[in-house]
Order: structure tokens, then C-alpha cells, then sequence
DNA sequence: ATTCTTACA
DNA sequence: TGTAAGAA
């Protein structure tokens, strides 16, 4: 992980700046939190610590919501986001043996990628029928 | 003084 | 989602 990832990752807001910052209302937070589309670390006292990824995370739920998407919706839309990071993981790994290392590597990065596909592929399963993307907006 | 959890409107 | 109550 580079340096600056480890920044944007790094617990340092209390829930009253994230709440400024994002203008969402500390009910909000929690409610998304409780539904795991955000993980806060805790300090001691057990305060919820977030980090700039965190507030980031919650601007883009904030966006969806006013746009009418729901939790379920949003969960999808995250969900589809990982995959897209993984892959890109994989993208650059595959393009960086290619430049420096062994055909061995190149084997063992292509077992890499059939895992993850498999990974997802399997897990989104019924692709979905068309006609029911409604289960994803507010009624 | 702030934030946490839990519960109810 | 908002708000209240009691604990931390």
C-alpha cells in the first residue's frame, strides 16, 4: 500500500467534523455504519474515529441517497466498486511482471485473476432479471 | 462537553 | 430519521 493510502486510512475525525464536513447528521453516520457501508476505527473510550477514505465514502453515500438510491442499492454499487479495485490490482501486477519479472509470475498472477473472478462472479450469481432494478431506489 | 447505545415516535 | 435518556 502506498504512503498516501496509508494517510487517507489513518483515524483522526470525531463524528462532529465528519457531521460538518459532510452534512450528514451523526443519526446518519451511524445508521450507514450499522449497515456496514463504512467501518470507523473506535479510540479508547470507544469514539468512533474516521478517516478521510471514511468521509470520502460517505460524501458518495450522501450523493446516491439524494439521487434516490437505497442502502441496497448503494451496497450493489460498492460491491461492484471492490471488484473494479481488485481488478485494477491485478492490472497493475500483471503489467509490472510483464516488465520485470519471470514467466513463473505471469502463471501464478493468471491463477490470481481466475480466483477473483470467481470470487464475484459467483457471488452477484442470478445477474438479475431487468425489470426489478426498482428493489434499488426509495419508494 | 461530547459521543455512545438503546428505544420509541 | 429525529429525539430522548442514561452511561461512559
Amino acid at each position: 500500500m502506498s504512503g498516501s493510502q496509508i494517510r487517507r486510512s489513518m483515524p483522526l475525525f470525531p463524528i462532529s467534523i465528519v457531521m460538518q464536513l459532510t452534512e450528514l447528521s451523526a443519526r446518519q453516520i451511524r445508521y450507514y455504519e450499522e449497515h456496514e457501508l463504512v467501518a470507523p476505527a473506535r479510540s479508547d473510550g470507544n469514539r468512533r474515529l474516521f478517516s478521510l477514505s471514511d468521509i470520502d465514502k460517505l460524501l458518495e453515500i450522501k450523493d446516491l441517497i439524494d439521487q434516490g438510491v437505497n442502502l441496497a442499492g448503494i451496497k450493489q454499487i460498492f460491491s461492484v466498486q471492490e471488484k473494479q479495485v481488485l481488478t485494477d490490482e491485478v492490472k497493475k501486477e500483471a503489467e509490472k511482471a510483464r516488465r520485470e519479472l519471470s514467466d513463473e509470475d505471469l502463471r501464478k498472477l493468471l491463477r490470481k485473476e481466475l480466483l477473483n473472478a470467481g470470487r464475484f462472479n459467483d457471488t452477484h450469481r442470478p445477474s438479475m432479471r431487468q425489470g426489478d432494478m426498482s428493489r434499488y431506489f426509495q419508494k
